[in-house]
DNA sequence: TTGTAGGCGTTATCAC
DNA sequence: GTGATAACGCCTACAA
């Protein structure tokens, strides 16, 4: 009905001059297969330009060797580094990688886990949506057999699951401590959607280390943004500092805030570090070059996104018998100092 | 044999009473279908909690909704940026992105080049990668039937391709062009790999700058680097600025090399832009926020990236019988005067 | 060790 | 309008 377009397994049975299972498994290094056998096959395929048709193994084997990842932005420092880590570790253990870009809309992450079903993709890499608040999506790729990992933005919600994260409470605890050590006592705080498990624990980590140092927890010095662009951060500075009663530090749930935030203050005449401590969560390429430079909390890009394919590929490969035991991993952050909080020490 | 898994037309056919070709024709809104069979159709899939499986339907009609981008790494601004634009232009045209990194390797290129035809893709959008000096990979995913579109780092040996670039020549002359005009006389140049087309085309354009100008060519200010990384760059200003006749402009193949040359720079006690006017190759998001901020040269990812997808998915849809005519298109770059060339008016 | 034949889930050709 | 059935290209249980 179709003509058929290139050069197929019949092909080069018949180059070969074996059956087509022969060719099958010659192809695919069978040990039934006489090491005479696999030679004339391969040369026959070689002559012929064979290139064997992905599609259909995978038709026909019920698997694939791709995995699906779901990610809010590439462009962003964090996950365009993770991503990157993503890729070369799913490249280093046979898989391809589908990108998929929510621009943070609940809706678009939707459609997204739909095409990966259809795509029959053998496992998703996601982090969620900024905007995402329920998640039967991801119900349904697991039922349809489709493993799921969980990176960075996660929800206790999505049960069995394994999920890969940092202590977002832990981590702002200590970099509030990190603010209050080198002096600065009215510290306030930027922060993503709350909604956000991630963002929401961080604003308890700031809010408990101000607890425990005794400082006083202004609710006019905590801000709310949904995307913390570079022009949120901006705006948000703009507020805060425009108070009457001013705080002598800013702790941002990002790092790009943070830029903007240290930007703005000098703009009018805010002096960083010494009038104003600036302390921010994600470290970009940027935050070392900057003048000055920016303190900053790692995140582990690198370690997350190997484990992420390390452990996505372990329960694809899970014996499907026994239960997979799902972990919530938990790695550790980097506190780096730089100018942007140091005002103990004159540079 | 096997078991079958999912929900399949079968399965959908036996709810609604129908056919299988009719339930495939009714899910694809064939016209010939009429609208009381289409919604029971789709009432029994809805209950079903079918899913389409795209990998019978890419067998059955030999193509798929898939491109493949090549491209070097994920984690640099440029790219990454490029790729973001291209995810995004693809999803609204109906396409997924498999996204493959060479890391710069021509090894890795090629073997990704072979997992995107055995993927059957139904096109590739590359930009070469550093190393790639060979180009039959090319012509094999061409005789395969599948398109490609190459984007700023291209090759006049590969033909019949549609190439997506800037005028690297011209916008390196008017980049050399600026720095005279700030009153530097004596540039030096730091080149990526001169095999490839686009920074062999820069380093003629700062030639024929100079020689417009009637400044000298100094051969010993103009130095090579493979990759043009932070690391390198710093290398390479080391080098250049440990001479005994130095150079008091600098002219990077990238914004990389130029922000740790301005970072070696003020280390070793030399005022930029006072000393050493810097520029480079690349917008990076962070050339505006740095001390001093960096003039730079914008290379238009986003309009590259949307045409680039457009010009592939209009290749993809031409009709077979007529000749394509693939074009080379060439986008305006716009150079950013900003403070580290910025010898004249004093801040 | 090799061959035969049926199946994976669609689409498309041809009848009715 | 709708249905039966052969393809798409590969894998694999079973037979030899």
């Amino acid at each position: 009905m179709k003509k058929k377009t290139r050069v197929n397994i019949y092909d080069v049975a018949e180059e070969a001059g074996f059956s087509i299972s022969t060719v099958s498994r010659a192809l695919n290094d069978d040990a039934r297969i006489s090491a005479k056998t696999k030679v004339k096959v391969k040369a026959a395929a070689r002559r012929l330009g064979f290139q064997k048709n992905a599609i259909a193994t995978s038709l026909s084997t019920n698997q694939s060797k791709v995995i699906g990842v779901l990610v809010s932005e590439l462009n962003r420092g964090f996950l365009s580094s993770l991503v990157h880590t993503l890729e070369d570790t799913a490249f280093a253990m046979g898989y391809s990688v589908i990108i998929c870009q929510t621009n943070n809309s609940h809706e678009r992450e939707k459609t997204y886990m739909d095409t990966l079903i259809a795509s029959r993709v053998a496992g998703i890499i996601a982090t969620l949506s900024l905007e995402t608040d329920s998640y039967e999506h991801f119900e349904k790729a697991k039922e349809q057999g489709i493993k799921v990992v969980l990176v960075d933005r996660v929800s206790p919600k999505i049960k069995s699951t394994t999920k890969i994260v940092i202590d977002d409470y832990q981590t702002a605890f200590e970099g509030t401590q990190h603010i209050i050590g080198q002096g600065y006592d009215k510290i306030a705080y930027v922060s993503g959607p709350t909604k956000q498990l991630l963002y929401a624990d961080r604003l308890r980590g700031f809010e408990q280390a101000l607890k425990v140092a005794g400082l006083p927890l202004n609710p006019e010095w905590i801000e709310y943004s949904d995307d913390l662009s570079y022009e949120e951060g901006t705006r948000i500075a703009k507020k805060i500092l425009s108070r009457k009663d001013k705080p002598n530090a800013i702790f941002t749930a990002n790092n790009l805030a943070a830029i903007s935030t240290i930007a703005y203050a000098r703009q009018i005449g805010i002096r960083v570090p010494e009038d104003l401590g600036v302390i921010g969560f994600s470290e970009e390429p940027f935050s070392a070059f900057m003048q000055p430079s920016v303190t900053s909390i790692r995140q582990p890009s690198t370690e997350m996104g190997k484990l992420a394919v390390q452990k996505l590929v372990e329960e694809i490969n899970a014996d499907p018998g026994e239960s997979y035991i799902h972990q919530k991993i938990i790695l550790d952050t980097e506190l780096i100092p730089r100018e942007s909080t140091n005002r103990l020490c004159k540079r």
